[in-house]
DNA sequence: TATGAATGAGCATTCATTCAT
DNA sequence: CATGAATGAATGCTCATTCAT
């Protein structure tokens, strides 16, 4: 009996976030209410007390399953041989899948604007901002790794800072969102890795011939 | 007295506008209340309600002011006779005096936090996306322009696909605004816009001498 | 469960009205807050709001029990034998027990306030309009039946519009209201009705023998 | 000077009354603003605010001068020889011009929603009841006065109390008014006075011939 | 466990009234 | 006398959270 009531923790858990997320995305974390939540998720008000404490938690749990899910993604890239190979898959990753898949959203539009709604929680609570902050750091810091062992490879043009280099594909992954959470997601996804990569093959990485 | 009268008003709607300015930084637009910002203007609760007609116009307000500001900030850019130059100042202008000046906050923290917070606010209020539309198209229209310039004068590496460059050049930017406000303020300004240069010059702009 | 909810939903929404009656009988609509409301059905403002979505729904739940009530009472009037006892009834019945009956409210004297303050909003709000207008329609309509059955039988006068009687009898029952809410109840309901109907004996019903 | 200023005094004061009458008519008491009515006077809330010490004096000074409009006409009706002509110019008075006159107002309906209104604040403002309360007395007393001189003359029949048919008189005037206003005034005027009075006739004066 | 009725503090907004000019 | 900007208490309504069943 426990294993099956833990597990079925679990799926209510679940099914409670995919609801939050959904709604989150549509309507922004305070304009969402636990209502809405409860309907989505098919729950009672009771239900979705009895496994989460309040509505903060929601965002905060969402936020942490996000910074999970980041970490597997940026282990993985670690294992591509060459720098270009994993930048690809870091913007393809990031943009396409992640956006669908990180924040249980099915349409794209959805996750690039439950990002949004996510960061500007996360800029004024202060319980959340302890775990983003860290969904930051080691981001930073295996986007460093990569870029270190690139380097050793002889990859990088020299006088490059590698943590610069990690804010900088951040910003291009952030920056990506905001505008496809704003505009209406009518960016192009495929062209603006491309035109991204190819920016960044001619200057980031050395030339193979000079 | 039609003259003191004007003068007046604009002085009072700017001093709201700061006010709200402000408290929208520090708690987002829905955490703050209406009281936050009389109090913060110094303002009776009439009296505000006198210059604008709801909660829901002060960011309206703020968001056209930002576009405003933004429209004469990117034409200034195409005074510029080198990319190279225009960049750097796209990202100084923009990420610097911008932040603090555009928004009417002294801190620049508190700049970066007001964007996020619109953006939030763009991305539900039906009635604010229109704005919010223009201010990107426009934005990326000058963008365009610039780098169209460029490779007339064979500054470009060709192949560029100038709209992507103007996406990519706004996603730097939004994706700085993004971190600064999640992390706190803590990074590096300086040395994020030289990266960035230095990053787009090697790719970006031809090699004067191959 | 069900029966005991729909058992549930109804007294509360009775708890509800009847507290709401007596307010507007004693400081009108305007004036009655929610929260007078609220203090008197024993109930906080969300339980109020749950049953009822706003104020203004509250007169109008009110009106419309008030039109089902008056509904049946004239049908009953129907069911006399002679005008005149129709007549007495007519005015028993709709001064005297409508009176404390129909508006849930005790001391009569509210019940004609209450009259006189839903008339006030009838007069105003679109949304009321309608509801009322049905009332009177109604009643008219019931009461030229009833008139014109007297004269089949040869109990009216000759030469009486039978639409204009309905409108006086309505009018001395709806005069003789505002006259008790203004002046404080003072009125003698019981000399006011057998004079009244003396009076109309004499003039509307045929003498019986000249 | 100071015949000027009482003169201009009068005027202003006129001036406001008609636009509270146009007000309150139209949108019952609570719901007009004093903006509405500065608006409609043409004048700014402090002017209005020097004439009149507040919004209750505003529907105070209105049913007053309703009373002396009142008592003129009550004393006119002393004048006529017969009771049935009394009985219609009673009628055709303060159904008609009564209307539009006393109120200032020009359109009949809304002199007919403007009395609903003032009925209704007298049931509450305990600072009104007081003179509406005369206003009653004093025609109660003067269609008493006519009746006794009716039956003096031996216009009237045996055994009809003058107190009863005073407030009779009154509810088919009062009741009339309320129909009007809550159904729009689509009620007949005409047709009704015949009517009443053709009922009064047959039942209320003695048979000049049996 | 699950329910959903009830709570009540909190919020945006209005408007009668004042008073410096 | 007149103005109209400013005040701030008051109001209708919402919604996160609790708890008896």
């Amino acid at each position: 009996m426990p294993k099956v009531t833990a597990q079925h923790v679990e799926t209510r858990k679940a099914q409670i976030l995919n609801a939050a997320g959904v709604c989150f995305a549509e309507k922004g974390f305070q304009r969402t209410t636990m209502k809405d939540i409860c309907r989505r998720a098919g729950l009672s008000a009771g239900a979705v007390y009895a496994y989460f404490p309040g509505k903060e938690d929601l965002i905060r749990a969402l936020i942490a399953e996000n910074a999970r899910k980041n970490e597997i993604e940026f282990k993985r890239l670690a294992e591509f041989d060459t720098l270009r190979e994993a930048l690809e898959e870091f913007l393809r990753l990031l943009l396409l899948f992640d956006a669908c898949d990180t924040h249980r959203v099915s349409p794209d539009l959805d996750a690039y604007k439950l990002k949004v709604a996510l960061w500007a929680e996360c800029v004024r609570s202060p319980g959340i901002l302890g775990s983003i902050d860290d969904v930051y750091s080691l981001a930073i810091r295996e986007l460093q790794k990569i870029t270190r062992r690139a380097r050793r490879r002889g990859e990088l043009r020299e006088g490059v800072d590698t943590k610069v280099v990690a804010q900088t594909l951040i910003a291009l992954l952030e920056g990506f969102v905001v505008q496809q959470a704003v505009v209406g997601g009518r960016l192009g996804t495929k062209k603006y890795i491309d035109g991204v990569v190819s920016m960044l093959e001619g200057g980031l990485l050395r030339r193979t011939r000079p």
